[in-house]
RNA sequence: GGGAGCUUAGCUCAGCUGGUUCAGAGCACCUGCCUUACAAGCAGGGGGUCAUAGGUUCGAACCCUAUAGCUCCCACCA
């Protein structure tokens, strides 16, 4: 049967796949072996998978694999993550399409929505994944929303907030205008921009006088936000800034408004910038709200929470605040308050979500506070229990723990797990997990007086509040079973804490931290022990993999492309972890290539006509141990990139390992030579010899490809049932003699050096050429491997330079190729002299050093004994170079 | 404004505690090859003042200092 000359991996790919997933391969339960244990950083429901998720994913499968390979208990959790904004917002976006506003729906029938919507839509991202070849355990799947999960979320709200670590308060928090809720600092993005300062002129008046200023003096500020003068309250300028010593006992006029506000003194106020006069509107600025309180301000809440003017501010009411700037600029410049406009560049923050610029905004919120429970976390990764790799991260990371601000939770959202606050009539509340228990608690509170109706906070908590319990509760939902005497459940006990987290480092705090806190807090224990931080995916200008850039290819046509194991080799190659991936499509097109390599390797290797009469020849008796010894060296080097994650070095090796040792030499070397259009036959040794190498590289190559790898492992030998290379051992090394390989090295240096003087010549490949040599020691060891792989008749060993030659030193032997054409005299001095000149140099440098009294006193005896060695070297050399040179 | 890191071949990156296993790899490039496993290939080859300037040392890509450029993180200058 003609098999075909590429691999065909479509049909493959879906094939094994299914066939991994029937026999259970991917399954893991609790058992007598080592866990191996990942959870998948759980993708947005409504997630479509992009090229994140690739590079993400290949990581933790490779990993995965090879621990299964490995003999551990290899588990790896799927799942995905409620993502409260940004399906919500998907969700109303999609009801506003059908003519349905949010505001019209209860909660309840919102809900209902958004769980239709997740059922018919959530977790495409998962199919997706399959195509990958990501070993996931399926049946474990699990969606931070679903009920268990959901439970475990209130109940470790209600203990925090029982423990203290949780309270309730009005702060200025970072409110989403378009998604009308707050959001945590980790939401707001800042990006520097080129923003209009307005300095706007307010008349001074008396302290005692309501607002009819009769001296015509005024006090100019600066603000880039000139909308918000409608809260002004006050204006504040430096205690000790001489220019507003006029101010003392007056009181300034906010324009338009015309309301009369004091004047404050803080040495918060730069004097430098601006005017040195700053306007202060407690409700809407970090700043202002902490001298407003410092002050005793009063605060005008001028916003409405979708970022229109609220009736407080008495102008504009519910216009925009964009629009209103413009407007407000326009009439302060006609009512003569506009001094002047300048340009300066400031950061502004928008919503990670939503892109919407985010307002401070003044209301009352749940907080975590972070500071207590936030300890374990720092220190388990400053003293290296917690690995983080690469270890560049540490250092941000603890720079974020140490300054880490408490946590708002609350978000005005639907979709998510609610607050189990409870709130009676007069607005005192208890947390509770049911109605039923927050009565309770009511009643212990005034035990003599009704509660009437009371009603549940409208809130759900932010995302990350459930989804940093995700290496816990995908084990045990229960997290901590309300109680400090609950020990988890089986498979809790067995799996936690995981190994290795593979995740992006912009959730470093987000996510990570997170969940090492809760790690700490409800196990006692980390929740993984390194953390893997891959790079971010780039296109080839650099610029971040958007979708509205519109940059990035889609996987899924990527993998139809090149298949699965070229798309995961084409990202493995050149994304050591914490560096961004220029991502460009021919690295897939390498992996590809690669494929097709084995698979090319394994029709030549299927094609061998095996006759167990004939011996081994000598050249493959050779190449059999060579390929052994090298095949444990490279092993060995593979393994060590993978104890410190360095994939792609590992992947690197193993590509060089098939490429060039095994398909470019060995089985060159080994390949029965082909005579009267007929291939010979291969004598049995060698070929279970080779059968064995191939398995063996097939293992090595599985976790990078998966798929390949599968169906040559049961195309090159019938397997039983239950054999797959999936669940195969991983190779074993072995001791090996890296003096082989060096002597060996030394034959693939005359097999180049030939092949390039018979490049050089342009003889033919089917022409056969004589080689002598001149050595003081001679070793024929390999004088089968250099007739082979060189096209050379015999190697005779001489003891003068033959006539009409061209020739090559390695080491100190010299080689000689004897020509009866082609010679040029010239052209071999030229050559002679230049690789003279060359040695001299050398052995200059070389004497030099040993001449130095400083080197030979202070550099190790090795490095001395190695320089005297090349000295010698280097002197017979150059002897044999001149010899050369005076025969010509 | 504070902090961290980076700068090595056309591109992407290795180069461990200073010493020819120190100037490397893959891709790209150039030159030959349609040699019955593979042209998605084979053989060979050319590319680098290791960002710049000083210093330490017998010896520096590696250590120190300064300079330039880039990247990221954190931060309430209106």
């Amino acid at each position: 049967m003609e098999i075909p000359k590429t691999f065909e991996f479509a049909a493959a790919e879906k094939h094994w796949y299914d066939f991994w997933n029937k026999k259970g391969f991917f399954r893991s339960v609790p058992d007598h072996r080592e866990p191996y244990t990942v959870v998948i950083p759980p993708p947005n429901v409504t997630g479509v998978l992009h090229m994140g998720h690739m590079l993400n994913n290949t990581i933790q499968d490779v990993l995965v694999r090879r621990a299964r390979m490995q003999g551990k208990n290899a588990c790896w959790v799927p799942g995905t993550d409620h993502a409260s904004i940004a399906t919500e917002a998907k969700v109303v976006a999609l009801l506003k399409e059908k003519g349905i506003n949010k505001k019209d729906l209860s909660r309840e029938e919102f809900l209902k929505y958004a769980w239709e919507w997740k059922e018919k839509y959530g977790g495409i991202i998962l199919e997706q994944l399959k195509t990958l070849g990501a070993s996931c355990d399926w049946e474990r799947t699990r969606f931070t929303m679903e009920e268990e999960l959901s439970e475990s979320v209130i109940d470790v709200f209600i203990d925090l907030y029982k423990k203290g670590h949780i309270y309730r308060g009005t702060r200025m928090v970072n409110w989403d205008v378009s998604a009308l809720t707050a959001v945590s600092d980790e939401e707001v993005i800042m990006k520097e921009a080129t923003s209009k300062l307005y300095y706007i002129r307010y008349k001074i008046v008396q302290e005692d006088s309501f607002g009819e200023g009769t001296e015509d003096e005024w006090v100019t500020i600066a603000t880039t936000r000139p909308e918000t003068i409608l809260g002004d309250t006050a204006l504040c300028v430096h205690p000790e800034d001489e220019r507003y010593a006029k101010l003392k006992g007056k009181k300034v006029i906010v324009p338009l408004v015309n309301r009369a506000i004091g004047i404050i003194y803080d040495e918060y106020v730069d004097k430098e910038f601006g005017t040195g006069a700053l306007k202060v509107t407690p409700a809407h600025d970090r700043n202002d709200y902490d001298l407003g309180k410092k002050h005793k301000l009063e605060s005008i809440d001028i916003f409405n929470p979708d970022g229109t003017i609220s009736a407080a501010g008495k102008l504009y009411v519910g216009k925009d605040r964009f629009a209103v700037r413009k407007e407000i600029v326009k009439d302060l410049e006609e009512a003569g308050h506009l001094v002047k406009v300048e340009e300066i560049k400031n950061n502004i923050g928008y919503s990670e979500r939503t892109n919407a610029v985010i307002e401070p905004r003044l209301s009352m919120q749940w907080f975590v506070s972070m500071k207590g429970i936030s300890k374990p976390a720092l220190e388990n990764v400053l003293n290296g229990e917690i690995q983080l790799i690469p270890e560049k991260f540490i250092n941000t990371y603890r720079h974020w723990m140490e300054n880490v601000q408490d946590w708002c939770v609350s978000r005005q959202l639907w979709w998510g797990q609610q607050i189990p606050a409870w709130y009676d009539v007069g607005g005192n509340f208890v947390v509770a997990k049911t109605e039923e228990e927050a009565r309770e608690l009511f009643k212990l509170r005034t035990p003599n007086s009704e509660i009437g109706t009371i009603r549940q906070d409208e809130d759900v908590v932010d995302t990350w509040f459930s989804s940093w319990l995700w290496p816990i509760s995908v084990f045990d939902p229960k997290v901590f079973g309300g109680g400090k005497e609950y020990k988890g459940n089986a498979d809790i006990n067995y799996y936690y804490p995981t190994n290795d987290l593979v995740t992006a480092p912009e959730i470093l705090f987000f996510w990570v931290a997170r969940m090492i806190i809760a790690g700490y807090e409800y196990r006692g224990a980390k929740p993984f022990s390194n953390v893997y931080l891959t790079g971010i995916v780039r296109d080839k200008q650099g610029r971040k993999m958007s979708k509205s850039l519109g940059n990035s290819p889609d996987p899924l046509d990527l993998i139809t492309k090149y298949s699965a194991d070229g798309v995961r080799v084409g990202m493995l190659l050149c994304s050591p972890a914490g560096n961004d991936l220029p991502f460009d499509d021919s690295m897939c097109e390498q992996g590809r290539n690669f494929s097709n390599k084995i698979w090319n390797a394994f029709r030549l290797v299927k094609g061998f006509n095996v006759d167990a009469s004939i011996e081994q020849p000598n050249v493959s008796k050779v190449a059999v141990e060579w390929f052994e010894v090298k095949f444990n060296q490279q092993l060995e080097i593979i393994n060590d990139h993978y104890s410190k994650f360095r994939l792609s070095d590992a992947l690197m090796a193993t590509y060089k390992l098939v490429w060039d040792d095994f398909c470019a030499w060995y089985l060159e070397m080994i390949k029965p030579e082909f005579v009267d259009g007929k291939s010979l036959p291969i004598d049995e040794k060698t070929f279970s010899a080779t059968l064995l190498f191939f398995d063996k590289l097939l293992k090595v190559l599985h976790p990078f490809m998966p798929f390949i790898t599968e169906e040559l492992y049961h195309l090159l030998s019938e397997r039983k049932e239950m054999d797959a290379i999936v669940v195969a051992q991983w190779p074993t090394t072995e001791k090996f003699d890296e003096k082989f390989i060096e002597r060996f090295n030394l034959a693939i240096e005359v097999v180049a050096q030939v092949r390039n003087i018979r490049n050089q010549k342009s003889i033919h490949p089917r022409e056969l050429v004589e080689l002598m040599v001149k050595a003081a020691v001679p070793d024929n060891s390999f004088d089968s491997v250099i007739k082979k792989l060189s096209g050379v008749s015999n190697v005779n060993y001489v003891n003068e330079k033959p006539i009409g030659a061209q020739g090559f030193l390695v080491k100190a032997n010299e080689y000689f190729v004897p020509l009866t054409l082609n010679v040029n005299p010239e052209e071999e001095k030229a050559r002679l002299k230049k690789e003279l000149e060359y040695n001299k140099g050398f052995l200059q440098s070389v004497q030099k050093k040993l001449a130095n009294e400083k080197f030979v006193a202070n550099a190790k005896p090795e490095l001395i004994e190695l320089e005297r060695r090349k000295q010698t070297d280097a002197e017979s050399k150059i002897k044999a170079i001149e010899e050369q040179l005076s025969n010509l």
